[in-house]
DNA sequence: CGGCGATTTTGGAATCATTCCAGACTAGCA
DNA sequence: TGCTAGTCTGGAATGATTCCAAAATCGCCG
């Protein structure tokens, strides 16, 4: 398994441990998903990995465990109206995404993430205190736009 | 009223007439209530202020106002999954908002709204065909910092 | 004025993600 | 083995949004 995945998971477990939380079979598959997959996975596709492993595992553990990382600070969530939320577990800090419009594909963009210091500023400067930023990017990705230019010819 | 409120009741107006969208009365308020409201109401503040006018009106009329508004390019529709869409008819291009936490309220930033030039390099670079961008601060607001600093004493 | 076809609107049902909850289960420990 | 706190399940409840067929309205022409 790559090092990095490894070493991400082992930050979410940290985390959680330390605010008290057990680290459970089905938890730790859970992290284990979110550390390695870079698409952003919805909440249904998280429970279908979990299920491999656990095929009892309900939806309601899958969305329990999102908000104890969301408490922790572990995870960002994407939200959406019309479609299922999308989580990035890689990268919890806030940082923009590139949203294919077509196949509903996110990808995470070049570019440093939002630190404290910024929002700090930011916050000076509107009276709010900031907690997180959010920057997406829609349109449509490469291959949606190949794909679209092959069907009309 | 306002001028302003009055152009860009004008110019969505003509935004729809140009698409060969008819403006019926319904349609003719919720522009009013969209271009003078700058609070980014949700459907269901939309919904109880065109019934104002015309209590018999359904709330499938507001959701289908709106879509022809996006077909159009004449509001901007600000997804939440947990709560209600918001809506910004004064400024339909993308801009960055200030969103509290605690009371939920959704005011414009100060700063200048995202051009075409800049999303059309932004595509150059990264090989999307991107059309727009969201950009949000999350925190919590002024008004409810006090609120919550005056209960804890 | 009266009727006609096209568009708009209504109201209720359907969908779907998310939340809630009570009861069943499990792990760790005495 | 039995206890307790924490976890998990499965299904019901919620709520925003979408869908749809029938009713109402509009613009236009005879």
């Amino acid at each position: 398994m790559d090092l990095l995945v490894r070493a991400r998971i082992d930050e979410m477990r940290d985390a959680l441990l330390n605010q008290g939380i057990s680290i459970t079979r089905r938890r730790d598959k859970m992290l284990q998903a979110l550390a390695s997959n870079d698409r952003h996975p919805s909440v249904n596709e998280l429970h279908a990995e979990v299920r491999r492993w656990y095929p009892s595992t309900s939806l309601a553990t899958i969305y329990n465990t999102i908000e104890l990382l969301k408490e922790a600070g572990q995870i960002l969530e994407l939200e959406f109206s019309g479609a299922a939320n999308r989580y990035d577990g890689r990268r919890p800090e806030s940082h923009p995404h590139l949203i294919c419009l077509t196949c509903e594909s996110i990808e995470d963009m070049d570019g440093e993430s939002t630190d404290a210091d910024y929002l700090d500023r930011l916050s000076e400067h509107t009276g709010y205190r900031l907690v997180r930023q959010r920057t997406d990017y829609y349109g449509v990705c490469p291959l949606c736009q190949e794909q679209t230019t092959a069907a009309s010819d």
